[in-house]
DNA sequence: TTCGTTGCAAACATTTTGCAGTTTC
DNA sequence: GAAACTGCAAAATGTTTGCAACGAA
């Protein structure tokens, strides 16, 4: 497993990419960013790894917007402001949920909850009639 | 606009349908469900329906779970858990958000705030190993 | 006639997969 | 050699759209 071998370079680029940066990217901006500096990347494998990624954890996904999945290398729980008019995904990192919602949702859902997504949606400033 | 034609009106059939569930559908669910009923519906005029029904505020999308986007009769704001195991989505009607929530994050995102979206994901209680 | 709604099939966009070629060990 | 990773093209998926036909006013 040579990290900066030829071979693994794509993937820990893509893993960086999405880990360094704040938009939420998409597996087509992520395609996008890596190709300026590594034209010869190929989208599936933008795809496999994204995937990859996302099922050992280290990278989450928010869904989709815009019919569009949306990554977000950070996995720690934070808040996430959607905006309806250009998509944009921007942290609230100074919002938490309080724990005692989580501890009341397993109870109410008789199960267990592993994940807790708070979201706003609505006009970011940019977007906002002045 | 006759509403009860000769022949079912198809747009309120596929309105009706979501409102009387709870299972929170996505257009397929919808399609099939309706074709018992309705042999010659088709899911053109299903997904059709939904998004005009979405545009004018009648339903609402709770974004896609396994890559299939889902619907919700309900419209007043509440909160929702999905299983990771059977993709279902169970409403957690006696959980509320904090409305102070909504104010923070509407000075904190700058912007105008227009939906919160609270999901819990985990496993329901079929789905949770013994 | 005029307008809105529908079914069908084709088109569409995003994502996944088969496979052969390459690199690493 | 085996195993892992990749690019390319094709396929698969969920969704949208063009168009002609139909129904209501």
């Amino acid at each position: 497993m040579e990290r900066c071998g030829k071979h693994f370079r794509k993937r820990d680029a893509i893993l960086a990419c999405v880990r360094g940066t704040d938009v939420h990217p998409s597996a087509d901006w992520v395609y996008e960013t890596l190709r300026q500096q590594m034209p010869d990347v190929s989208l599936a494998t933008v795809y496999r790894n994204l995937a990859l990624f996302k099922q050992q954890g280290l990278i989450a996904s928010l869904g989709t917007v815009g019919g569009i999945e949306r990554f977000d290398g950070n996995t720690a729980p934070h808040v996430h402001f959607v905006c309806a008019g250009c998509d944009a995904v921007i942290d609230l990192p100074q919002m938490t949920v309080p724990q005692s919602l989580s501890s009341q949702a397993a109870a109410e859902a008789g199960g267990q909850v592993h994940v807790c997504q708070l979201t706003f949606t609505g006009l970011c400033s940019r977007c906002s009639p002045k």
